[in-house]
RNA sequence: GCUGAAGUGGCGGAAUUGGUAUACGCGACGGACUUAAAAUCCGUUGGAGGCAACUCUGUGUGGGUUCGAUUCCCACCUUCAGCACCA
């Protein structure tokens, strides 16, 4: 007899005859039902096969072979993901053509998997980088192409600057570049997209038909992201530059005639000039000159604005050129003497000009803004503001406005202007330099707000005045329109379109683009790890208009602001928005409450030593609070004169049983201490410890003194024993949000080392009063009775209130329920409700060689142009020498790649998109391929996919939860709105399916023998190689299967495979001197029924680990007969030939069948004869075993009790106890309840 | 922080309409076979107590429902995974 088997010579004999024989090619002509069985296909990575492969590879061949003993037709493909960035990685690291790496990791592949005898119809194998198969990917991208689902689009990718290249996400280490170290920045670069955002709703509600884990459902929805609410409009205004539409008879589109002349109202030749300069650089086109026929006009409008357009008013319809005028004013803040439209009459007030000089006069005024200055300790901030008409030809008018920033001084510099006394006076703020200083740039640079005016006004053909609807405004999209009234501010993305087009109107432009500068170079790592922190710049001169109410909101951006989600802009409502909550704080912005919480927040006040609730100040605080709509409970805690810490505690805990998060603890002194307790075990909000007594105060040596003082001995010892219990302060730490604490300068017993030590422990808000003594009415010196302070402490907002309530501060809808409100404040503020996704479309271009080629030809003439289908594939070159990524595409170094390229539409020279796709394209819809893999006319022949589709059980690692699992779903619901799906496609039992995969189960992670991820780089990777070699594929594919649930992620240990061996083993041996009979009984008979049913329902839900189990216990029995029925043996046989297949064929052959056992009949149990007619049936008294009993199945209830009773252990038990209770479950347990004692 | 999954012997793990907790395997210990070892076979193996019959205790922690809870409910702790300023 062979102890053992000689696995080598056994395994390799049956993977040679299953191959010739072709065991496993899918029978095109079959009448059987089919079952598509899939694996996730492996990237052939240059480290060949780890442990983790072969898991879900197992699995699906230990099912694939069941479904084929039940009569299946079963697809059971293999194939390799060989194009894409790992692959091309490794080539670069070990210096060799992607090609030829990937092709002999293939070779590698292959051997090792075919080694472990799984039963793939190798005929169908597929390669992604193959010219056959990608030319059918860039078919994919076409039809993408053609339905408006592929695009260019500028995006941010990851730069590095010194290495001049695009990274990926996994080479961007902590923000820098993986190889120099540089800091990677994010760059613009156009890039090609699938608008996998026009199936978001579908890819959610496909889910719910699809058999897979909850988990994964759940990932995928969180991945699409999709979120209610609603989109809202904010009008904007500012201060430095504002539009004013005039009211014209008809309101449309003013013309500028092509002549590029303008007229320009004025006497002033040095504004003439100025304007000149300024139009030069604007546009040098643009003539400006004097109006031909200049009137002076009288300056007695209300306003700038009307005095500006009164000096257009000579010129209507006199000239075919636009007319432009200007008025300026000047503002001081706080100095009310001086009249904007007026500023030499304000000079003036009250002087006789009539007998003084021009340059008296002007000495007069010079001395009035010297005055001016000094008041103002020498420097005055004013600005003017020049108010600008252009009148069309057609008789329109349409204005404008600038602001110029200047600083006054008492410093004069230069001669007297007797005509502009002033100007000697003051200096610009942008050039920081006084007028005669300018150079030409300092000019332009001081001008350059009038310059954005007029061009503004003049460039544009066709200027379209803002009428209501159209008018500047920031969309912002919210889940919460309900608090619309709380709303105090707004942030805009930084790369928010706006910020650039309101250019001319941000006063502190320059500081608003050095933020945009840092939030590009911030990787998202930095911008997710200063998640707390908030950074921002407030947007000056511009405002919102909050729609409901018409209340100004300044503006802001800030990276917390997502530019790629929603609108790239929130309206901000920071009492009921966390991350508002913490901007506003921080930016020192309002906090408006406009939902209130239904729930009354609780206070608990905890009184000290001696006092009650009726003393001191606790009364007062108790009715302050209440009228603030607080909850206050000031107990009355016992012994007060000699109080021990666990009774309060005992009190006080079922007192604060029912506090939430939102909710106040205030001790005082003692009663702080046992505030502190209650503080380790509860959750609060605040925690407010008023002249505390802590545990340093007993060995405070400053305050023995006082301490002897005031108490007697008895008294210290009282104290002593309360506070003689170790706090944890880390609990309380983080237990409460914030923590006050109030300290008064003239305390007798606690002092500032206590303090000290207390923020120490207990970092938080700390305050010292003056003179409150011990903030007690007992201290002798002192007498407390309000305590002022502590209110608004109390009343501190601290966090946001994200929950739904009453609706307050929000005019007609207050006292609403808040969600009740949301469609009504929506309605009112003209918005309307909307749907956001967080999905985004799917970035496909790759500025990297090993990969499909786009097929796009870039024509100057036509733009993109497709390639069209019959060019197809679009090849890649192999003449690209170098591929690493070099800031260029690898493909545009291609000589053959680049020649003659035409444009497929108007013939001329063009040029191929250089960049290549991603891999997840190519394996987006590699399961339509396998069932086609030859079609040189298709990707799919329609009729195949209608008997193979859709795929019935997919196996693979939850890594692709939400890109591959869900470009896939994508894929298939383009094909069917493109008829690429049969129409009556069968889905199981009847139905269309427009989902790939049906049944999916995720196999769990096999990680290295340290518990962790297997990667090269640890060197943990277990290569199944040896294993198989020193043990077989059948042990090893049964250890994996045995190590626990697929689902599991657990840590590979060869230990246990010994186990497996041996079960194998003592297989060989059983059956090597088998001696077939007829013999069987029933409880084998029964056991092997149950190991059937057992097997089979196991294998259905693939939980392989409890079916060897039973299969070893089967073996265990059938081994207890000398001759044993041949059928059992072989049914058995057959079961274990799904685990462990070459034994199991070369047994079979041993035994004498005829072919192969993978082809046999699985077997079939029999309900009836699994039961049996004798069982144990466990007694229990009172819920705990005493006993177990033979019995028959049906006996009868009555017997069975006067057999229980007369158990021994059972009569021990009852004792003359009075039997409450008698449960009997048939055939499973019986219970008997007495009573506790026979005397009740 | 949010979402999801999970916590059971020395280890991998089993046990679901609530009904004998630790099946099966590994390891360990004892024994048989052997000159010896390996292999193989037999036995023991959650903890505590007891000569023993047996008793108590035990499925992350604390409560609850129930005749009976690893399983159901509530609160908490820990681990793993995914997402992460998503308005």
């Amino acid at each position: 007899m062979e102890q053992n088997y000689n696995h080598q010579k056994i395994e390799k004999k049956w993977q040679d005859k299953w191959e010739k024989d072709h065991v496993f090619k899918v029978d095109k002509n079959s009448q059987k039902e089919k079952k598509y069985v899939l694996d996730m296909f492996p990237y052939p990575s240059g480290a060949g096969l780890h442990v983790g492969h072969p898991e879900g590879y197992t699995a699906t061949d230990i099912y694939s072979r069941y479904l084929r003993m039940n009569n299946y037709e079963v697809i059971h493909p293999m194939g390799w993901d060989a194009f894409g960035l790992p692959a091309e990685n490794y080539a670069i690291k070990i210096g060799v053509h992607p090609k030829k790496s990937t092709a002999e990791n293939i070779v590698n592949f292959t051997k090792q998997i075919k080694s472990l005898g799984f039963s793939y119809d190798w005929e169908r194998e597929i390669n992604t980088s193959d010219p056959s198969y990608y030319k059918w990917s860039q078919w994919f991208f076409l039809l993408l192409y053609k339905n408006n689902l592929a695009y260019q689009k500028k995006a941010p990718v990851n730069w590095c600057d010194s290495c001049q290249t695009v990274l990926a996400n996994e080479q961007v280490v902590d923000g820098k570049c993986e190889r120099c170290k540089n800091e990677v920045i994010k760059k613009d670069l156009k890039q090609w997209f699938f608008k996998v955002t026009e199936y978001a709703d579908e890819l959610l509600e496909g889910l719910d038909k699809l058999e897979w884990s909850h988990a994964l459902k759940t990932m995928q929805k969180n991945w699409i992201g999709k979120s209610e609410g609603a989109e809202i409009k904010f009008q904007i205004t500012n201060n430095k530059f504002q539009t004013n539409s005039l009211p014209t008879g008809q309101a449309g589109k003013f013309q500028i005639p092509n002549s590029k002349k303008i007229y320009f109202a004025t006497g002033n030749k040095s504004k003439l000039e100025r304007l000149k300069k300024l139009f030069k650089k604007i546009d040098p086109q643009i003539k400006i000159e004097q109006v031909p026929d200049y009137v002076d006009v009288e300056e007695n409008g209300q306003d700038a604005w009307e005095n500006s357009l009164k000096k257009t008013d000579p010129y209507q319809g006199k000239y075919d050129v636009p007319v432009l005028s200007m008025d300026t004013a000047v503002f001081f803040s706080n100095e009310d003497e001086v009249d904007p439209l007026a500023p030499k009459r304000s000079c003036l007030k009250g002087v006789d000009e009539k007998n003084l000089t021009q340059e008296e006069i002007a000495e007069k005024a010079l001395e009035f803004y010297k005055n001016i200055a000094q008041k103002n300790g020498g420097e005055k901030e004013f600005y003017y503001e020049d108010f600008w008409t252009i009148l069309y030809p057609n008789g329109e008018h349409q204005q404008i406005k600038n602001r110029r920033d200047y600083i006054l001084t008492d410093q004069q510099a230069g001669d007297l202007d007797i005509y502009f006394p002033m100007k000697n006076l003051y200096y610009s703020k942008v050039s920081g330099k006084r007028f005669f200083e300018n150079t030409a740039e300092d000019f332009f640079k001081e001008f350059e707000c009038q310059a954005n005016v007029l061009k503004e006004l003049i460039l544009p053909k066709i200027i379209n005045p803002p009428t209501s609807e159209e008018a500047l405004g920031i969309k912002v999209f919210t889940t919460r329109p309900d608090t619309l009234y709380g709303a105090t501010y707004m942030v805009l993305a930084p790369e928010h379109q706006l910020v650039q087009e309101l250019k001319i109107s941000i006063e502190n432009f320059s500081e608003v683009e050095k933020y945009i500068e840092t939030t590009k170079k911030k990787s998202d790592l930095e911008r997710t790890d200063l998640n707390k922190n908030k950074t921002g710049v407030e947007l000056k001169g511009i405002k919102a208009i909050n729609p409901v109410n018409g209340k100004e909101l300044p503006v802001y951006i800030s990276d917390y602001v997502l530019a790629t989600y929603g609108t790239g802009a929130i309206m901000c409502v920071p009492a009921h928005d966390q991350r508002d909550f913490e901007f506003a704080q921080k930016f020192n912005l309002s906090i408006i409450d406009v939902v209130q919480s239904q729930r009354k927040t609780k206070v608990l006040i905890v009184h000290g030593f001696m006092a009650t609730s009726k003393d001191d100040w606790f009364p007062w605080l108790k009715k302050e609070l209440e009228k603030l709509n607080y909850e206050v409970l000031v107990p009355d805690l016992p012994d007060t004169k000699n109080p021990i810490l666990k009774d309060w505690l005992k009190i006080l805990e079922s007192l604060v049983q029912d506090f939430a998060e939102d909710d106040i603890i205030i001790g005082h002194s003692m009663g702080a201490f046992a505030a502190q307790h209650l503080a380790q075990k509860i959750k609060i909000n605040k925690l407010f410890l008023v002249a505390p007594v802590s545990e340093f105060m007993v060995d405070d040596q400053t305050r023995t003194e006082s301490i002897k003082e005031n108490f007697t001995k008895e008294q210290i010892e009282i104290l002593r024993k309360f506070t003689d219990y170790q706090l944890n302060y880390q609990n309380i730490k983080s237990n409460v949000e914030k923590i006050y604490a109030y300290f008064s300068d003239d305390d007798p017993y606690t002092s500032d080392k206590q303090q000290k030590q207390l923020v120490e422990k207990l970092p938080g808000e700390y305050r010292v009063l003056k003179n409150k003594g011990h903030i007690n009415i007992s201290d002798s010196r002192v007498s407390v009775f309000e305590l002022p302070e502590i209110i608004s402490d109390i009343e501190e907002k601290i966090r946001a209130t994200e929950a739904q309530g009453k609706m307050i501060n929000s005019e007609e809808f207050d006292g609403m329920d808040s969600e009740k409100a949301q469609q009504k404040i929506t309605k009112k503020a003209g918005g309307k409700l909307t749907t956001q996704y967080k999905l985004r479309d799917w970035l496909v271009s790759r500025q990297r060689y090993w990969g499909a080629p786009i097929p796009i030809i870039h024509c100057p003439k036509c733009g993109a142009v497709p390639v069209p289908e019959k060019d197809l594939p679009v090849l890649l070159p192999d003449d690209v020498q170098d591929f690493r990524p070099t800031g260029q595409p690898p493909l545009a170094l291609s000589k053959e790649f680049n020649k003659n390229v035409q444009c497929p539409k108007c013939g001329g020279e063009a040029i191929r998109e250089h960049d290549t796709m991603d891999g997840f394209v190519d394996n987006s819809w590699y399961y339509y391929r396998y069932l086609d893999s030859q079609n040189e006319k298709e990707f799919c022949a329609k009729d195949l996919i209608k008997k193979y589709m859709p795929v019935d059980t997919y196996v693979g690692g939850t890594e692709h939860a939400v890109g591959h699992l869900i470009y896939s779903r994508f894929f298939t619901k383009v094909l069917r709105d493109n008829g690429y799906l049969p129409a009556d496609r069968s889905l199981g039992e009847g139905g269309d399916f427009d989902e790939p995969f049906l049944k999916l189960i995720n196999q769990g992670l096999i990680m290295g023998t340290d518990g962790q991820k297997m990667s090269k780089s640890l060197g943990n990777v277990v290569n199944p190689d040896e294993v198989v070699e020193e043990y077989g594929a059948d042990s090893f594919r049964m250890y994996e299967m045995f190590m626990g649930p697929l689902e599991d992620s657990k840590p590979w240990n060869i230990d246990g495979i010994k186990g497996l061996r041996r079960f194998l083993d003592k297989n060989w041996r059983y059956f090597s001197d088998i001696n077939y009979g007829d013999e069987s009984n029933n409880q084998v008979v029964s056991i092997l029924h149950k190991t059937i049913k057992k097997v089979t329902e196991d294998i259905e839900n693939f939980r392989f680990n409890t079916a060897i189990s039973s299969l070893m216990v089967c073996l265990k029995i059938l081994s207890s007969l000398n001759s044993p029925d041949k059928t059992l043996v072989d049914s058995y046989l057959i079961m274990l030939s799904a685990f462990a297949p070459h034994i199991c064929e070369e047994i079979w052959q041993k035994l004498g069948n005829e072919g192969f056992i993978c082809r046999q009949e699985w077997p079939k149990y029999d309900e009836k004869l699994i039961v049996e007619d004798k069982i144990n049936l466990p007694i229990q008294i009172n819920g705990k075993l005493r006993a177990t009993l033979e019995i028959e199945v049906d006996i009868s209830e009555d017997d069975l009790k006067k057999q229980i009773l007369g158990l021994e252990n059972v009569q021990r038990f009852i004792d003359g106890k009075e039997i409450v209770k008698f449960i009997y479950i048939k055939g499973k347990i019986v219970n008997i309840v007495t009573c506790l004692s026979a005397d009740k």
